[in-house]
DNA sequence: TTTATTTACGCAATCGTTCCCGGAAAAATC
DNA sequence: GATTTTTCCGGGAACGATTGCGTAAATAAA
């Protein structure tokens, strides 16, 4: 199926001008007579011409196109990041080209690559879960293409960053949970490469010690596949309550593995919270109409997004290399599960 | 920023080749010895050489790439279909652009003029709830531009058409609801514009005349928006519960419609199943946490998005225009809810 | 040795667009 | 009327890569 769009030289050919002319005619320039600009607006207008964006890429030197890595669209919280990206990239006419890794280092290898010969003309990215070889992302780096990075951030690189404060939301999880009465709280969280997990697995640490209780080892189980696989969410959930005094809470760090987690709870038959608490990340939208009424950190996703997009148009269209760089943090917000079961109240 | 990339002229300056030479040799050309081969691809790995695509679409006369425009990427039902979009097309070598047109007909065009503009080589739509005006479509079409439709078809345009038997599901969905002896059934639907809302609609009322019931006009609700502004399914839900002889179940049409009549139920007070039924067409992997445990009907949203895609490239890689275009028809599965309370049972 | 055939490479056009020059005709100035 | 200045437009290179065609040298066949 051969498509054929109308080019200048179309508009040339049939007006007999030069492809210059026309070129300058439809660009308004001021060289140009305005009985001639009116012709070729007109034939233009009549063959529906549009400027090839391929030609012009090849000229510019830019795409007009940023390329986002995420783990997994199907994730509140990473579609309404890219909700936010969007909005900002479209503002400035940029396309936006989204590509999962499915918490897969290889498979995010390949669409760094994929992007990187795309011709892109930057990257914003959330490493995956299995991420522990950045020799890619430095070299990309280090070759000086503009990269971004949010949520999952690689220390290492030296540029713009934008995250949530992990240990903040973490903290104040952990508090709520303790503030409820609940004294023996396990972690749940992702695989321990991340700087997400590191931040969150503090801030909770923090928040026990606050309360004069040692965190426990035994009581922190890192998920590598960060929620991907339910069995692993569920062989941790199932190790903590064999646990000899039975953890009474759990903090999850993310979304998928706050939902993971109940599901493996509600599979083991045990009730949330009557017979464990559950508190964790998530930015689902159903969280109000799920069975057990828990109380989540929200992270402001589309807020995210937005900055790190505003943030990598900027080092896209600087006129000459970026020294310092940004790390922006942003603030999250502990939303209170509606009713809290009486029982439960001053259970210390 | 600037970041340059290795041209093939870089190579053929440092060697001291024409260009030809370079380019033959990178392409593994029989013409070029061994020697120079080896010579070119050394230096070529080096510099870290990637060929330019996007001189590559200029000569090629195609992108690469296809565009894809759903209503919402944070919908499940979406989110399942661009997953097997992309699992198809980076099989084929194909780039995946998405957009989002929020079920506004007016993003929705602006989205296509944009997409089209970029050179893309063909497009998956799911037209959004508000498109009525279909002359940007059509002449899209009719220049030859190839075109898949997908779950939310547009019957008019003569070509690829992928969708669930939307009849059947929603027959299957109200039968459900028939057997487990619900009587008054309303329907709670999306914007009448739309194929699906005119096909499970009809599904619902054949599904009721087959018990001898005949559907009611005020019984049928449809939401323009489609369930994107929870106000709309709030009030649809409000003027149901006022209903002279109150109806005892809901059917609903689509994901954001099932779980905003699930929000607006609670709101309201209204137990489920306990004083209301509810089953509708959903995808989201939370249904079994929800408080409500509910019959839903799932979409095989991957193989739609594959299938889909399969047949866009090849109407995209076809020598000669396509003329006779498939419509295909997956089934739905209905996915019943765990446990039906006892005192529903055979209410009849 | 002469002719025919490979082998191995360079030249130049092409894709669609922009933009630097250069220049003819018209208009303005002296 | 002669010169200068505008006005308006065309020629051609460039962006990065591919490819048909031409051709020198090397090799094979006569």
């Amino acid at each position: 199926m051969k498509y054929k769009a109308a080019t200048i030289k179309d508009i040339a050919q049939a007006l007999h001008l030069s492809t210059s002319t026309v070129s300058r005619a439809l660009r308004d320039s001021h060289e140009i007579s305005a009985a001639t600009k009116q012709l070729v607006l007109d034939h233009a207008a009549k063959l529906n011409y549009h400027p090839n964006p391929i030609a012009l890429s090849l000229k510019e030197k830019k795409s007009g196109s940023i390329g986002v890595i995420v783990s997994e669209i199907a994730n509140s919280f990473f579609s309404q990041t890219i909700n936010g990206i969007e909005s900002v990239a479209n503002e400035k006419g940029y396309t936006v080209i989204i590509s999962q890794s499915h918490e897969s280092f290889e498979k995010e290898v390949r669409t760094l690559h994929y992007l990187a010969s795309r011709s892109i003309d930057g990257l914003l990215i959330s490493v995956s879960s299995a991420t522990k070889d950045l020799t890619q992302l430095k070299a990309l780096h280090q070759y000086g293409f503009p990269i971004v990075f949010f949520d999952r951030i690689v220390e290492d690189i030296a540029t713009h960053k934008v995250m949530v404060d992990n240990f903040q939301g973490a903290y104040n999880a952990t508090m709520h949970l303790l503030a409820e009465g609940y004294q023996r709280i396990a972690c749940i969280t992702n695989s321990a490469h991340l700087s997400i997990t590191r931040e969150r697995v503090a801030g909770y640490v923090a928040a026990l010690e606050k309360h004069g209780i040692s965190s426990h080892p035994s009581l922190i189980k890192y998920c590598f596949h960060g929620g991907m696989l339910l069995d692993e969410v569920t062989a941790a959930v199932n190790q903590l309550m064999k646990a000899k005094p039975r953890p009474d809470a759990i903090f999850t760090t993310s979304d998928k593995l706050t939902t993971g987690c109940m599901r493996a709870l509600k599979k083991a038959g045990v009730a949330i919270p009557g017979e464990i608490a559950l508190t964790g990340f998530s930015n689902s939208e159903l969280i109000e109409l799920l069975h057990a009424p828990i109380t989540v950190v929200r992270q402001p996703a589309f807020e995210m997004g937005r900055v790190a997009t505003e943030l990598l148009l900027q080092l896209i269209e600087s006129k000459r290399p970026v020294k310092d760089f940004d790390t922006r943090i942003l603030q999250t917000e502990l939303i209170t599960a509606p009713e809290v079961p009486a029982k439960k109240k001053g259970r210390k």
